[in-house]
DNA sequence: AAACGCTCGTTGACCTAT
DNA sequence: TATAGGTCAACGAGCGTT
């Protein structure tokens, strides 16, 4: 039987403005404007019967149906629509209906989980032990969506693959010494990420990123089904399961905070650190890692510990660590009142002295030591390969990002912020080339026709997860960056954006979840006109996996997984 | 070749959720 | 209230058997 993709379809027929809404098509209370019947309402844009309403999502979803058989010119009624689904298909589109009003499997996994949350109140134990081998999958009598309980499925399949080093498609390195991404090959350079039609990447996403003089900034009203909505969903969700977490519910038995300086590249990296050693502690090396973590503290002390002290906090340091929770927001003078304009107008050296030596704030992230332990073997390879790309390009990614706070802080004017701005943007752009091409495993599957549009479509959603807990590194860093976007961005945007980022800082993300969420979010298979979908459909069920076991271990009494609690 | 039964995918009316 | 997605009985195509 002959197929033809809902794509192909689509690109046969009259091209669409995606960047807007049109008027719904079609007479409310007349017939349906596909096919005639009677309509029920007004169904993906236009007023369809519940039958074309059905039939366009399911295809749609489906992504392919049965080709026509004679030229694709059928003639539509409700006696003959059910003949040529091809040719309804081509009816469904001519009339107006939109494949974006679809929701998407990442919003409609937002709902399900929802759903869920809301159904099922808050038990006192909802995760019996955090442990990997608990299955991720849902009751069915709890099932809502077939697609969801497909994923859920397909997760819980590939969770229970026996080889650790092959997931599906993905190949995962093992957990040596080896450096796995020096071995990984480059299936696109940043040169090459350009359109076929000579779009160059970089200005094509910094057009969308950014709103330069625009009244009505694009990054806001944007409908263009990058995927970026339904990952601000999906973060919203995370957050609303995350923000009730209080540091003191936690297990006081385990070093539960990693109280990390924000004050030396050293220091902010002793998270990395810590999975490094837990990886090395697991494989029951015998030669602990030495951290010689030279620490430029506030009193001035300079402190060496060692993996056994990172790793398992005494029981006094983990008292005096949960009882000294003062709010991130609060450290990081997220609120203009904590900062005067006049405080901001430092010299070069008093901000450098800010960002790398002085400065007393303090980032309290949630870094419980055991989690890494709990994760399956190919979840921790992932996590060690996460961790070993970061620690390889933290030392020039701060340096770039101190560069360019420096740069914020030189008096000039916002023309040259800028360009100075676009300019690092692009810096970023190259980064997140080198990320996907170094940590992504199933990337290199993919065409280049996909690993452009990947990169694309997920820019975006990278930044909003990323700049807040980068910025959480630096003292004074948000303030700095409202300096900086108050060049480029309109005032309404930037409230919104800051709004955005005091509510990431909630979540008191830690980087190695962070880099996992970046994961999903690159492998999103929700992105647009992507022909390798299936392959980033594998690899992102099994980092939404290797994240809700990571978060299951180190959150174990918060209900955010997608799993039931064991049987 | 025709009739029959089985499986499985598709349809659409109706439902719930937001 | 409008419009999403979900459900499930009914339907029909395809296939093997008689």
């Amino acid at each position: 039987m002959s197929q033809v993709s809902v794509l192909d379809v689509f690109e046969d027929m009259p091209a669409q403005d995606s960047t807007s809404f049109p008027d719904p098509v079609g007479a409310e209370g007349g017939d349906c404007v596909v096919c005639g019947d009677k309509g029920s309402g007004f169904h993906y844009g236009v007023y369809s019967c519940e039958g074309c309403k059905g039939f366009f999502r399911r295809t749609v979803t489906k992504g392919y149906v049965k080709a026509c058989k004679s030229g694709s010119k059928c003639n539509m009624d409700m006696y003959t629509r059910r003949k040529c689904p091809e040719c309804r298909l081509r009816s469904c589109r001519a009339a107006g209906m939109r494949s974006d009003c679809l929701l998407t499997q990442a919003q409609c996994r937002s709902k399900f989980l929802y759903r869920k949350k809301t159904e099922a109140p808050k038990s006192d134990h909802p995760i019996s032990s955090p442990n990997q081998e608990v299955p991720v999958q849902s009751p069915s009598n709890q099932s809502t969506g077939t697609d969801v309980q497909q994923q859920q499925n397909q997760v819980s399949n590939i969770s229970n693959q026996s080889e650790p080093c092959s997931l599906g498609q993905v190949s995962v390195p093992s957990t040596s010494s080896t450096q796995p991404f020096e071995t990984v090959p480059e299936p696109v350079s940043f040169s090459q990420l350009n359109d076929s039609n000579g779009t160059n990447l970089l200005d094509e996403i910094m057009s969308s990123f950014m709103d330069f003089g625009s009244e009505n900034p694009a990054v806001l009203t944007r409908n263009d089904s990058t995927g970026s909505d339904d990952m601000l969903s999906f973060l919203a969700l995370l957050a609303n399961d995350t923000q009730s977490i209080d540091e003191n519910d936690l297990d006081p038995s385990i070093g539960l905070f990693d109280e990390v300086p924000a004050t030396t590249p050293i220091q902010n990296n002793s998270s990395i650190e810590h999975a490094e050693n837990l990886l090395s502690l697991q494989r029951g090396e015998a030669n602990l890692v030495v951290q010689a973590n030279v620490s430029a503290s506030t009193n001035g002390q300079a402190s060496e510990e060692n993996s056994e002290s990172s790793t398992s906090d005494t029981p006094t340091e983990s008292v005096n660590q949960t009882t000294n929770t003062q709010g991130l927001k609060a450290t990081l003078q997220l609120s203009p009142k904590h900062q005067s304009i006049d405080e901001e107008q430092a010299t070069e050296e008093h901000t450098c002295s800010l960002l790398f030596g002085e400065g007393p704030g303090k980032i309290k992230r949630i870094a419980r030591p055991d989690a890494v332990q709990n994760l399956s073997p190919e979840y921790q390879a992932i996590v060690s390969e996460i961790s070993t790309f970061r620690k390889k390009t933290f030392a020039r990614d701060h340096k770039m990002m101190s560069d360019l706070f420096k740069r914020s802080s030189q008096d000039i004017s916002n023309k040259e912020r800028q360009a100075r701005f676009v300019a690092h943007m692009g810096v970023v752009v190259e980064k997140m080339v080198e990320f996907v091409k170094t940590v992504v495993h199933c990337f290199q599957d993919l065409c280049i026709e996909d690993q452009i549009a990947v990169v694309k479509a997920s820019f975006f959603d990278c930044c909003m997860i990323r700049v807040p807990v980068v910025l959480a590194n630096f003292n004074n860093g948000v303030h700095v960056l409202q300096r900086i976007l108050q060049a480029v961005h309109t005032e309404v945007f930037n409230a919104t954006l800051m709004k955005w980022y005091e509510g990431m800082l909630d979540l008191k993300i830690d980087m190695t979840t962070l880099d996992l969420l970046q994961c999903v979010i690159v492998v999103s298979p929700d992105r647009p006109n992507i022909k390798g979908r299936d392959i980033l459909e594998q690899s992102y069920a099994q980092y939404i996996e290797c994240l809700t076991c990571l978060l299951q271990s180190r959150l174990p009494r918060e209900p955010l997984d997608v799993s039931t609690p064991a049987q």
